[in-house]
DNA sequence: CTGAAAGCGCTAACAA
DNA sequence: TTGTTAGCGCTTTCAG
């Protein structure tokens, strides 16, 4: 039960009969140094033989800098689709030596810049833009680089675009759009809305028909009634949750999709396909924007000038049968 | 866009006009030192002025251990209610000045022993226990507690049973399973199975009938055909969208539940009470096993045994229309 | 009650 | 090509 005290890169030199110098320059494949290959053997072989790691904090201290980027997860019930992005991040940049964690937002929980400061990450990644004082701070807890930076686009507007032009295209002259009514989630809804209403407006449409909902089939019936109401034929659902419980309200007024109004989602949840009638939805490609972010740590890191993040989510249609 | 070098302790003595020993007394409340009052003051105040904030990697490397945990998040896909667990477990945590963050394992990424020592993590916290061989690797990266152990109980067939017994309960005779296809889930889903024929077992009942699905209404409904031939009148899912797709899989028969068979899902998911009929789940209560976990965590760190994890996930049963 | 000093394990000048 | 040495910022024993 007693903790086997660790090898430090002193025993790897003892073992590999050089100096330590010579091991951290053999281990970090520090360039500009010729180290014999022989040497460079008897050093690599001694690590693996007594299985030694860095020691991560140490070397931290010493460089100044360390490998670690933290991304900070709002506090959004973003579902599944996350972790494909989370992973595909976390890929990335572990080819260039950066290790990724997480860490969830929400709650009354330490605050981001005091878990930033207690992992000594390096680099922070969000999801939406950090305003300039957050940046600031984060900075101050010793991350090097925090993107996204305030002058960042939104990713979100284009998304309601996609929706509503999906349903212009099938001829729809009147458009709802369907707001989920967890708080936390109004900010990207609001964007999100922004596009239909551009995406109406170019069209030459009256602007959408704005209603909210829980995600329940009570008040989704309600928001059901106000479009009929306004004689929509389409609605825009802020994601797949919401669009589901438009159909649930749709169907307590024995409504079908699409034939009397017409539903499209976003973000292809499993049950989406489950539907009744199954849902047609938005799905995202993430490993674009995944490279973009990664190759912004890595440059930021390196101190060049990150490159600006065109934000592309790549959202595709996914054409089902509720429109 | 030089990085404004961050204050250090003893620039924070130096403000205070004190020692540098004697901020770190009083920044730790270091019990057994008398510091006077004004002092204190003094050296709180100079520390918020400058905005200080204590290098992490340098005291954990003075200290030897860290305050950090890691979860290590299975690439299960779990849904929505794995984030309050996450929520509740770093709010725990914090209490007692640690600092969660987490890491996603699937894919072809970084070993969680490599994350668990770059990150410098004292603890690391997993879902399903780990086997002795990668726990001992954990600690050989530098965790002084690992947890699960493999000693633990498992902590899902007590999910299937209660499922089977609501079932049961309710009159049906002849229990059918639905076990998801995603390979990630089979190793939970035999758990829960196992507790769903213990069940049966229990009652005089014969052996589940499994069949397994996609999420997708096609192989449900096959799934369906099988159950309906052996003469099952309840299934349990393996979780909602199993579930869901079970219920689209009856759809494709013009069969509906619960009339011709009812159907328990697991996780109350916010979409099935969107379902169609809205779906009778398995909801949990996350606090207790919560606050449990961050108690082994926090007498581990302590050198105290840790207390064994009776696992609570304190199931309850979320009635609808489905059964 | 406070401070001086010795490291923690590693990196990176600078020598040899 | 390799080794010596001086820190990185903090904790902690041990004197004062």
């Amino acid at each position: 039960m007693t903790r086997p005290k660790r090898p430090t890169s002193t025993d790897v030199a003892r073992a590999a009969g050089v100096s330590q110098t010579t091991v951290s320059f053999v281990l970090n494949n520090r360039p500009g140094q010729s180290i014999p290959e022989e040497t460079r053997q008897r050093v690599l072989e001694a690590a693996r033989r007594l299985d030694y790691r860095p020691h991560a904090s140490a070397r931290t201290l010493a460089r100044g800098r360390s490998d670690i980027a933290l991304l900070a997860v709002p506090d959004l019930p973003i579902g599944a689709s996350i972790s494909r992005f989370v992973e595909g991040l976390a890929a990335a940049l572990s080819e260039h030596g950066l290790t990724l964690v997480t860490h969830l937002a929400g709650g009354h929980r330490r605050p981001l810049t005091d878990v930033c400061a207690e992992i000594g990450a390096s680099a922070v990644i969000g999801f939406e833009a950090f305003d300039d004082d957050t940046a600031q701070a984060l900075r101050r807890a010793g991350a090097d680089v925090v993107i996204p930076s305030s002058r960042e686009r939104s990713a979100t507007a284009p998304i309601g675009q996609f929706q509503a032009q999906h349903l212009i295209e099938r001829g729809h002259r009147r458009i709802g759009y369907a707001l989920p009514r967890h708080p936390n989630l109004h900010r990207m809804a609001e964007e999100r809305l922004g596009g239909v209403a551009e995406a109406c407006a170019a069209a030459g449409l009256a602007p959408p028909v704005v209603r909210s909902t829980d995600l329940e089939a009570t008040t989704a019936a309600e928001a059901v009634v106000g479009w009929v109401a306004e004689s929509v034929t389409g609605v825009c659902a802020f994601n797949d949750e919401t669009a589901t419980a438009v159909l649930a309200g749709m169907r307590e007024h024995s409504l079908t999709a699409p034939a009397d109004i017409a539903v499209i989602g976003v973000d292809d949840i499993p049950t989406a396909r489950l539907a009744n009638p199954p849902l047609t939805t938005i799905s995202f490609d993430f490993d674009e924007v995944v490279r973009r972010r990664a190759d912004m740590v890595v440059a930021g890191l390196a101190g060049r000038e990150p490159p600006s993040a065109a934000v592309l989510f790549n959202p595709r249609l996914v054409q089902r049968a509720s429109t």
